[in-house]
DNA sequence: ACCGTTAAGTTAACGGCGTTAACCCAGCCA
DNA sequence: TGGCTGGGTTAACGCCGTTAACTTAACGGT
């Protein structure tokens, strides 16, 4: 409880104060420790005054993941400034930064991504130049100073994201690490590891550097197998 | 209800109706959907008598879980049938039905790969020869083939799985095509059409077929932009 | 033929959840 | 002075997962 009023009566339960016990409830035990009543509990308050500024647990937890992307953009933002524009270290590097913040925040990031929302966030949560516009920037400089090729910048980013992200869910949904197949292996465990180890495949493609070595020359080039 | 005896005792909920029940009320109601006593009424039964079956609520999903993994690893196992050994199409037919499930088993599929599981599916989840296996036989094959590059398999497709299961995971949790940067473009808007507009991404990397035109000698590969 | 065990149900209840309804009261403005 | 309003209260409803205690039908062994 906080400083009470002679009487019962609880104050200080101001909108941003029961925002900052929803975070933080939420970093601490995950999306099912954030109750109504928990949250009010240390904010010092009865669970129904909340109600007074949310209209339901639902905005609640919205307006506590509108928080999450704005923290999110900043982890980005940073990244780009540490690299010079253009440069695919530039891109590497809001990638890196999109797995640091989900690894240092992951109640935080399971639930921004979750895909139990009734209905999905558009990317207008994030605010306007957010993550997305952010690394859409950076692909657009890079094609521009010849660093990458050029396409429909939107998809690129779709492609890196959707490479990024894919990678963090599946670690955190699965336990990799554990699985037969990656026990006996020499490929790391971490998804940071496996991140840069992707970068030559996501620089020449599956295909390699010069094309695929056709079945016949195969020898030519490797010295075969 | 169904069939009952003369007295109020029910009868005929075996562990497999009950999964049955769980099964489709998660297809049809979403996680939240599913309750105990939903479950059970939908049997004809009272709540407490899948106790005898099941441990607790987090045991029954994650039974149903399994059945959904399996019916995964059909659809995979479908679709590399339908191309031969060693191609590339088979590993891109991988990918698609991997989406093809998803799409089709949405409600299914969030909870497969849910973020909010307390503690995550090792793969041993799906059975043996399950979808990693079976992606993972493709691509060894294509290597043999020459149709891709030789590297670490087991790298491989954790990038192709990042790369299908991000595009899918975005898509479900953000609602893209309504996102401004997409409603201007000409980029298509289904999961399905986005992963196929990878591919010369995924055969040639971000930097292209060549390599990326340094900007100097830009204008003698393509003719300027 | 009986008894004991077990499998498969039942009802009642507990504590926690989101949410609503009804009420209370300090502070401000006319 | 009186009423309105913003920020709080308690009590209660219905749903949830889960436990405890009980009932009954079927079966196996002596």
């Amino acid at each position: 409880m906080t400083a009470n009023e002679p009487n019962g009566r609880a104050t200080g339960a101001s909108e941003v104060a029961i925002l900052e016990a929803a975070r933080d409830l939420l970093a601490e035990k995950g999306l099912q420790g954030l109750s109504m009543r928990t949250v009010a509990q240390r904010v010092g308050v009865s669970a129904t005054a909340i109600y007074h500024y949310f209209e339901n647990k639902d905005e609640l937890v919205r307006r506590v993941v509108q928080g999450g992307f704005r923290r999110f953009g900043e982890y980005i933002e940073d990244a780009m400034r540490r690299h010079p524009r253009g440069s695919l270290e530039r891109v590497r590097a809001v990638g890196e930064a999109y797995l640091q913040f989900a690894l240092e925040n992951q109640a935080y990031f399971r639930v921004l991504f979750s895909l139990q929302h009734p209905d999905p966030h558009t990317l207008e949560d994030l605010p306007e130049g957010g993550g997305y516009g952010l690394l859409r920037q950076a692909v657009v400089d890079a094609m521009q100073a010849g660093t990458m090729r050029e396409i429909d910048p939107d998809l690129m980013v779709m492609f890196l994201w959707s490479l990024t992200h894919g990678l963090l869910t599946i670690s955190m949904a699965c336990r990799i690490e554990q699985c037969p197949e990656f026990e006996r292996e020499a490929v790391s465990h971490t998804p940071l590891e496996l991140f840069q180890a992707f970068g030559p495949l996501v620089r020449e493609g599956v295909l390699g550097p010069a094309g695929v070595a056709s079945a016949a020359d195969e020898q030519i080039v490797s010295g075969g197998e």
